[in-house]
DNA sequence: ACCTGAACACCGTTCAAGT
DNA sequence: ACCTGAACACCGTTCAAGT
């Protein structure tokens, strides 16, 4: 056994990823320090590198595990269009949850380069919906992830204070600018 | 006077924010410490606040005045097309040089919102020329560099070890893009 | 197998003291 | 006016020791 002389139960990996991300999402990078998720989970700060690796590690557990339970938007059967625009709601929406995360993660773009992942598996429906040619997924995919990423963290980062209404327009810009965009590339 | 007791001279902004830059340029945002930086210009640690007021106001420093010196395309009476492509390679070859520089930019945009800055300045004149509408110029202008700022901070992180070849397509798609979609904006 | 305390090499920053 | 050393409150991580 060997539990925590102060714990009742054994650490975890869940509740170690779980807690580093909720720091992460309160206190920005900064906010995540080994020492303080120790003390959040009441804990030694060495017993936490029995279960990671190195704080490297730790983040890119929180990132992996994270990235996996997104919620992305099933296929419905509308025009691609509105499928993409769906798809960008719901980064938006996830990147509005853990900004520091998609700092990270926006830094770090080897960690969410897994083709097998939810949001690549979406995004390569949209496009072949929207006609793009199987060789292109790739790269188009790539373009696209990147420009929504730099949109939402932008203005996750840049101006939320704003008017929501112009957020909202904003948003609406960058969307329709894509869809524009991927049009003219398949005609 | 009051000079170093190390050095002959005494310090001066200029060739802190130099130093600074370079030492970010070479090790990361880790690169850059206030001690490794003292260490660097041959100083007492506890000098340098006696010229910037932390270490954030000194990143501050760094990104202002690298964003100031940016070398853009002048107009040259080419297609706005051309323009737009010219402005993004100018502004993929900053990023190539200052990576870490602009991925604290990118994650604290209000360090860049001066539209009195060429940067914008340049891009208002593309998009003047695309035949965006003046209304729409702010919008429009803060969702390109977005996108470009999320293009080139993805690739330089993320796959320049790729075949070269490969990364001047991913770019060239980029471009295009962005360019059907403004195009598709103001028909 | 899992947890711990002491220790090491780093941080940013404050403060009182030097010239 | 500008520089300095000592000190404080933090870091990540190694290592030997505990159960």
């Amino acid at each position: 056994m060997a539990a925590s002389a102060r714990r009742g139960a054994p650490l975890t990996l869940e509740e170690i990823s779980t807690t580093a991300l909720r720091l992460m999402d309160e206190g920005g990078v900064e906010g995540l320090s080994m020492r303080k998720l120790a003390a959040e989970l009441d804990v030694n700060p060495m017993s936490l590198y029995h279960h990671v690796e190195n704080k490297d590690a730790l983040i890119r557990l929180i990132c992996s595990t994270a990235a996996q339970r997104m919620q992305l938007p099933p296929d419905d059967g509308s025009p691609w269009q509105e499928q993409l625009r769906a798809l960008a709601m719901a980064y938006h929406r996830h990147v509005g949850q853990h900004p520091a995360m998609w700092s990270y993660l926006h830094n770090h773009p080897e960690l969410i380069a897994d083709r097998e992942l939810i949001i690549w598996q979406t995004l390569y429906r949209v496009l072949r919906l929207a006609g793009v040619p199987e060789s292109e997924l790739r790269r188009t995919s790539d373009v696209l992830h990147a420009f929504v990423t730099g949109f939402v963290v932008a203005e996750t980062h840049g101006h939320l204070p704003d008017d929501p209404e112009e957020v909202k327009a904003d948003f609406d810009a960058a969307v329709r600018l894509m869809i524009h965009g991927v049009a003219g590339f398949t005609r």
